[in-house]
DNA sequence: CTAACTCCCGTACCCAACTACGGAGTCAAG
DNA sequence: CTTGACTCCGTAGTTGGGTACGGGAGTTAG
């Protein structure tokens, strides 16, 4: 069988490495299928779909620990966790954009400050940085 | 005497640890004074001076390596250079910046789909994070 | 003087999320 | 049936910025 998904194309299919597919087994996100005698395991489409949520839920910010309990959340009170997760992490990542914010506007201060200095002046950045 | 800048002392005038300290001068990035025969390092006021620089580029999201570069600049081209690592590390964090909005953008969605549920209602976060 | 701190020094460990390596074993194409 | 790619498995290393530990030497308050 040309395309029996075994585990490099099963990383290949999501983008990540096989290296990657492994560690999420070891971290318990991902299942290992039974490895036949002598043979290689085989992965079933199932394991593609989970292995896609969890990219997307990663570029979503959440953490590989945060993912494993996205992935256990089933039934009825499903959609009451999921979002009390998204907006701990909407909180999160709010907080994250404040200092951002503070930090840009430092940083502009200080690239302007230097802008003003004649050539070979003597620097107000490294001042700052010295004695603020 | 009793207020000799001993390296616990100088940790606690830039509140740091004092591994800390250490880990900075295994990182060249602090000088570590002679260690008298028998005794114990002193250290003079300009290392506290470097320890607060220091600590304050790394409050304006400098990493350790950039630091080090920062200290090493002196002289003509020194402002110059400085205005560059500024102007390269604003970049930087606008990046994320815009980063952090998009992933807002998408958490905020996400959160108000899950509001919208009826009590004990199938979960539209998981099915997107199932099968965007 | 002595108890109680500090300092010194080397080494090992922490976090998250991988990445690398190496020697067998397995499999598919030509 | 060979060859070359792929899989398996365990272990160890990476990054960045520190923390922790432990035993012996030095110092200071009372």
């Amino acid at each position: 069988m040309a395309s029996a998904l075994t585990i490099g194309r099963l990383a290949l299919a999501a983008d990540v490495h096989v290296e990657t597919v492994r560690y999420y087994q070891r971290m318990g996100l991902l299942h290992e299928p039974e490895r036949p005698l002598g043979g290689v395991r085989r992965y079933e489409h199932q394991d593609l779909a989970r292995l896609q949520f969890i990219r997307r839920a990663k570029t979503m910010g959440f953490t590989l620990e945060e993912i494993a309990g996205l992935l256990q959340l089933k039934g009825k009170r499903a959609c009451a966790q999921t979002r009390r997760l998204t907006e701990h992490k909407l909180l999160d990542v709010r907080r994250k954009l404040e200092d951002l914010r503070r930090l840009e506007a430092e940083l502009v201060q200080l690239a302007a400050d230097c802008a003003q200095v004649p050539r070979g002046g003597h620097c107000p950045t490294l001042d700052f940085l010295r004695q603020a």
